[in-house]
This record gives structure tokens, sequence and C-alpha cells, in this order.
DNA sequence: CGCCAGGATTCGC
DNA sequence: GCGAATCATGGC
């Protein structure tokens, strides 16, 4: 069990070993911005959180009581016993490769509907962009809080009412007219949330019914939204990973594919993403 | 400048 | 069901 406690309009969390910076660049989520090495912050929902680490103490604000250590508890996965997983992984040959790299990454807890919008405007983008089109969007469409330069996450009706032209001038390129048919569909009453309680493979050919949501991208609103642990998005990165980890530079089979992402189990997701961030710090070809 | 990016869609077979 | 062309655009 987590060691927690409320003092002072802040959470504190002990013997945590979350590494915050892996956690926010490892490209799960877009909107944290670093404040320092150790602090950083980014708007959940209507408000300003900041979160920041001191040996093994995290601290995150505000947090005022148990509904909001609650949602945070979620949000950052902090019931979930990552050193097993970790523990697991140093274990193999190959996946232990991974550890120096990526150890004390948490796979976070995030709204759907902010990540099934930030994962259209993924497709075929880098990292450095979505994050700025992310940005230009919440921007143009989001509730600006108080006099702050922060804006809110927009709503799916402030992004229907957005027209092509907005969009595409916020950057979003050819993905725009799947960023406003998407957001349609939800305000028309697609049963986003509700896919959390359906099995993975339901759940999944659920979403890709939507525009601009194919397998990988599927996958990762899946993981990084519905607690879908299983979901193993496969991107540009991860299929150089797997092909020189796993098979010694060889194409790979679906099937080959398959049996490997089974035999990850059911954290499979979580691996995954130990394995992305690896591929990415040491710039895998 | 040319190539790349947490790919999806569409089309032809 | 599978391969190829196409898509918009900033980062590097």
């Amino acid at each position: 069990m987590m060691k927690a406690t409320i003092e002072k309009g802040s959470l504190y969390i002990f013997d945590c070993d979350i590494d915050l910076y892996r956690t926010f660049n490892c490209g799960q989520a877009f909107r944290w911005k670093s404040v320092s090495d150790s602090v950083f912050t980014c708007v959940l929902g209507e408000r300003i959180v900041t979160v920041s680490k001191e040996a093994d103490c995290i601290a995150i604000s505000p947090c005022e009581n148990e509904i909001d250590k609650a949602f945070y508890t979620h949000y950052f996965d902090l019931e979930r016993d990552y050193t097993a997983i970790e523990d697991y992984m140093l274990s193999n040959t190959v996946l232990s490769r991974c550890i120096p790299y990526a150890k004390g990454i948490r796979i976070l807890n995030q709204a759907p509907f902010e990540t099934l919008i930030s994962f259209i405007i993924s497709a075929n983008n880098n990292i450095k962009r979505i994050s700025k089109t992310i940005d230009n969007l919440c921007a143009a469409a989001g509730r600006r809080i108080g006099d702050t330069n922060h804006y809110t996450f927009p709503t799916p009706q402030s992004i229907a009412d957005l027209s092509i032209e907005d969009l595409l001038k916020i950057g979003t390129g050819y993905r725009a007219s799947y960023i406003k048919d998407t957001a349609i569909r939800i305000c028309e009453g697609f049963p986003l949330e509700e896919l959390r309680d359906l099995d993975y493979c339901t759940a999944k050919s659920k979403l890709m019914e939507l525009k601009g949501v194919g397998g990988k991208v599927a996958d990762c609103i899946l993981l990084f939204s519905l607690g879908h642990y299983n979901a193993f998005p496969m991107d540009v990165w991860m299929k150089r990973a797997v092909n020189a980890l796993f098979f010694n530079g060889k194409q790979v089979s679906r099937d080959e594919l398959c049996a490997l992402i089974e035999s990850l189990g059911a954290n499979a997701g979580i691996i995954q993403q130990y394995i992305f961030h690896y591929a990415r710090q040491i710039g895998i070809k």
C-alpha cells in the first residue's frame, strides 16, 4: 500500500520511485510542461496541477480532500505494483535492456476524449509538433483558467463547433476533418467511457469506427485512457524496436508479432511503453 | 533543401 | 484481405 498524506493543499506520496521526466516525456501525454528538473505542471480537468519530486517523495497540488486524492491515485496509477513489472522485465534478457532507460515510467490514466483527439493528431506526426498543435487547440477552443496562460482541453462540442479552416490554422493538417467528425460523433453520444468495461477486441473495433482512428491510435487510447493494459501500440519506433530486440533485425510476420504480445501477458502495454521509450532514447534504427 | 514523424484512408487488385 | 499512393506540415 502506498503511504500518502494530504497537507496544506498538497498530496504527498512517500517511497514512490516514479520518474516524472520519463513519465511525462515518453510519448503518452503531450501537455505536461517542465518548470524545472523536478517540477512539472499540466492542466487536468479544470485546474492547473503541479507535481514535484524530492528524494522518494512526490508532491501533487492542488489536493484538498479524498476525492482529489482518489483522482490522482488513478491518474498516476499509484496502486499498481510497477516494481513487479520491472522485476519481470529484468528477468528477461531482452527486456532488461530497457530498464536503465525507462525505469520509473508510469502509464497515466488520462481523460479519454483528450486522449482520443490527441492521438488522432499524432498520426504520421512528430511529438514536438503534436504538443504544439494540441496547445493551439486548447488556446483556440478551451477555456482560459483565470488570467493565466493555461487552458482546459476543449469539450467535444467546442471542437465540433470549430470550422475546418480553424483546425487547419491550428496546424492539424489533413487530420482536420477527422477531428471535427470525431468530435461530432462524441457529441451525438458515442459511448467512449463505456469502452473501459468492454473486452479489448470489442472496444478496439468500436473505437476504429471513428474517423482518424486506426489500429495503432485505438491501442494508444485504450492503453493511456481506458485501462486496457494489454493494448500494444505499434508505431514506426516500436516496429524497429521489436525487429531489433526480438527478431535480430528480421521482418516480423503478423502472427509472430501476435505471439510475442501474447507472451508478454496482461501488462503487455506497459512493457510496450518501456520499450518505446528505450527505443527513442537510444535512437534505434 | 529533402526526409521524417507514436498512421489512416482510399483505391485497385 | 493486402500493397501502394496519398494526405498537411513543422522539425531537423
